[in-house]
DNA sequence: TGACAAAAAACTGTTGACAAAACTCTAAAA
DNA sequence: TTTTAGAGTTTTGTCAACAGTTTTTTGTCA
């Protein structure tokens, strides 16, 4: 089913996985059996295992152990919570890039932005989420705080899950990094 | 070496490696070597690997693709890094809490609060930081935020770790927690 | 019909072996 | 002396099989 090459297994397994997660193609409490998807994918179930882990690092699904994985559910309250969580993080990239930022920072920013309304005006919706994270991104490489970097990093698979739950309010707290320029 | 039962071997090998991380046991920068562990451990290389997996997710390993598993360093910057996010999140936990707490949750952080007294009384410096844990630990639950209270969690392994690299300011962050009582 | 117990099936946990990549050491050439 | 090429070693990646647990099915009794 899926492609493979002569790389790791378990992060393209893991990559393969995740996009059929945030798209909705798996359904949320659904189950994944190790030797049914080791046999689409024809690999053997330890990849496999290895995805689930880092499936479960970026909370896309839950491990039990003796009784499998689930995807997990995105409910309305997890989605606030989310958010809650979110919104307090970019605050604290905002400030420590307003800080820290360089010039270089600021033309990538510039870029990043003028991307955003390009994609704006052109109608190009899949392209306007994937613009919002890139700057979102840039932003936090420039609070020069790795592990912020890194923790925002594992939680974007869950944000952009959210925003496909609730398309409404998904700017809201991405804009707090407004405040960086 | 270490005791196995009859449970999940992936998480007993986390705990037990996990614990000579934080103490030190384990230098940092040093390589995990997978067959040697398993030896020591009298187990097959499988376990070992989801153990790093897990160990990984808790920022105590870094696992680099065919380049094996390293003890993460902390360094004071990260240290510094990590600060400020707690400081982020558990000030939101104290708003959170503040809104949300219970009776129940009250008398919980009483308890808990006495608990820390009496360590720091009888000059009980491990019992004190477990009850420190154990405090912050209770003000999660009262937040309502199961994301945050389970990243919070994530986080406490570094956190143990950076308390053992830098016993004095340690309890500055956790101070914000006050405002909640 | 419904509850319960035993048997069967399905699934995860663990192991040992093999394949492939990364690293180390040696030796020859510039 | 330093660099480079290659053989040999070490280590991680992957697989297939077996063991033990959990879940489902079947069958019996009230």
């Amino acid at each position: 089913m899926a492609f493979k090459a002569s790389h790791n297994l378990d992060e393209q397994i893991a990559e393969y996985l995740s996009a059929q997660i945030i798209q909705g193609k798996l359904e949320p409490g659904e189950r994944i059996l190790e030797a049914r998807l080791a046999e689409e994918l024809g690999v053997s179930r330890g990849p496999i295992r290895e995805a689930l882990r880092i499936l479960e690092r970026k909370r896309l699904v839950k491990l039990i152990p003796r009784r499998g994985a689930r995807i997990t559910e995105v409910s309305a309250a997890y989605i606030e919570w989310l958010y809650d969580i979110l919104n307090e993080l970019y605050s604290l990239v905002a400030r420590r890039a307003a800080e820290n930022r360089t010039q270089k920072d600021l033309a990538q920013i510039r870029r990043s932005v003028k991307r955003i309304e390009d994609c704006a005006v052109r109608g190009d919706v899949p392209g306007y989420y994937d613009a919002i994270f890139e700057y979102a991104s840039i932003g936090q490489q420039a609070a020069r705080n790795p592990l912020l970097d890194q923790m925002l990093k594992d939680l974007e698979p869950s944000t952009r899950r959210a925003q496909f739950a609730s398309l409404s309010l998904r700017t809201e707290d991405l804009k707090q990094n407004v405040a960086f320029f």
